[in-house]
RNA sequence: GGGUGUGUCGCAUAGUGGCAAUUGCACUGGGCUGUAAACUCAGCGGCCUUCCGGCCUCCGCAGGUUCGAGUCCUGCCGCACCCA
């Protein structure tokens, strides 16, 4: 459930799982989207179910692990997204208007979703209206989960997810994320669309365009860390919402033994 | 020792005598219907208040001028640069 991992070629930066790692086990929807292109929740949403779906058929229980929310919920089905691909060139002609023009055309459209998008970002007015164009309104996102499904949560304070993030990218680092990045940009994508396959990935490539062949500093990893570490605050805000998410703290899960604890959850989830 | 500057909310920065004081960062909280590691909103001296708002404290320290001082004056302290 990692909006990142699903790219191929990015290993280090985004801490993707490694053979080894796996011990045997499959790993469903990582390596399966270009960097090239642009890959969306609406298509995680379909190979997220399919491998779910193929995973139970098997009589196996999927455990879904990672730490882009939304993506979590599309997968469940605890949000649809509407079957209304993008349509560029609607969007770039919304783009131009001023954001009173776009509300008024979605109070016109879909006075309801309307409402809902009060103070949202233009993006999101603009998607609406595109959707509302095809389809008249926007539906009703209704959940529609057809798993039963056991949430787990670890709690961390701030301060013990700062330290964490700190050492786990300068392990990162040390690890050649820097040449990860350097020989991604060499095969074309630009600098913003390096930025759109992640913070690790957007941060260095902007450095690397003006420090072509500088070492890098401790500033920037420094820099870098708090980056993350924002991104970490905001993942928590949105698992915070997330009322089925059963939290333990990581001593919790120690004294458990995590396998056991999982197995016990299982049992009663089927039951 | 002499001269010239300078001291504003964690850091940085704005501030014609009417200021609880600008902006950025940091910090805190929130939102999320095909970009989600994205995008985005709010709060940020204290206390009270349902909205409007009210009260107190505040720009290095101490005095002064003024109806009124972060802004002007004096002294002290800290810092910076220049001349010795």
């Amino acid at each position: 459930m990692d909006s990142r991992q699903v790219y191929k070629g990015l290993d280090i930066g985004t801490g993707k799982i490694t053979d080894e790692e796996m011990c045997g086990i499959s790993h469903y929807l990582l390596d399966i989207a270009d960097p090239k292109e642009r890959y969306h929740a609406a298509q995680f949403a379909i190979d997220a179910k399919n491998a779910i779906d193929e995973i139970l058929s098997r009589g196996k229980v999927p455990i879904l692990c990672g730490g882009t929310g939304y993506y979590i919920k599309v997968a469940l089905g605890e949000i649809q997204i509407p079957d209304v691909p993008p349509n560029e060139i609607l969007r770039k002609k919304l783009e131009d208007k001023a954001r009173n023009e776009l509300i008024t055309d979605i109070e016109r459209l879909d006075p309801i979703r309307a409402k809902s998008l009060e103070g949202e970002p233009l993006r999101r007015i603009i998607r609406a209206i595109e959707i509302a164009s095809v389809l008249g309104l926007v539906p009703q996102s209704k959940r529609d989960v057809k798993y039963n499904v056991s949430k787990i949560g670890i709690n961390i304070s701030n301060e013990e997810l700062d330290k964490k993030i700190m050492t786990r990218l300068k392990s990162r680092i040390l690890g050649g994320m820097i040449s990860e990045i350097r020989n991604l940009k060499s095969n074309g994508p630009s600098s913003e669309r390096m930025s759109e396959l992640g913070l690790e990935y957007g941060f260095v490539s902007r450095w690397l365009d003006s420090n072509h062949d500088k070492n890098w500093p401790d500033e920037a990893t420094a820099k870098l860390a708090q980056e993350i570490s924002h991104y970490a605050k905001r993942q928590k805000t949105w698992f915070k919402k997330d009322q089925e998410i059963q939290w333990f703290t990581p001593e919790e899960l120690q004294g458990k033994s995590f396998l056991g604890m999982i197995q016990e959850l299982c049992r009663k989830t089927i039951s």
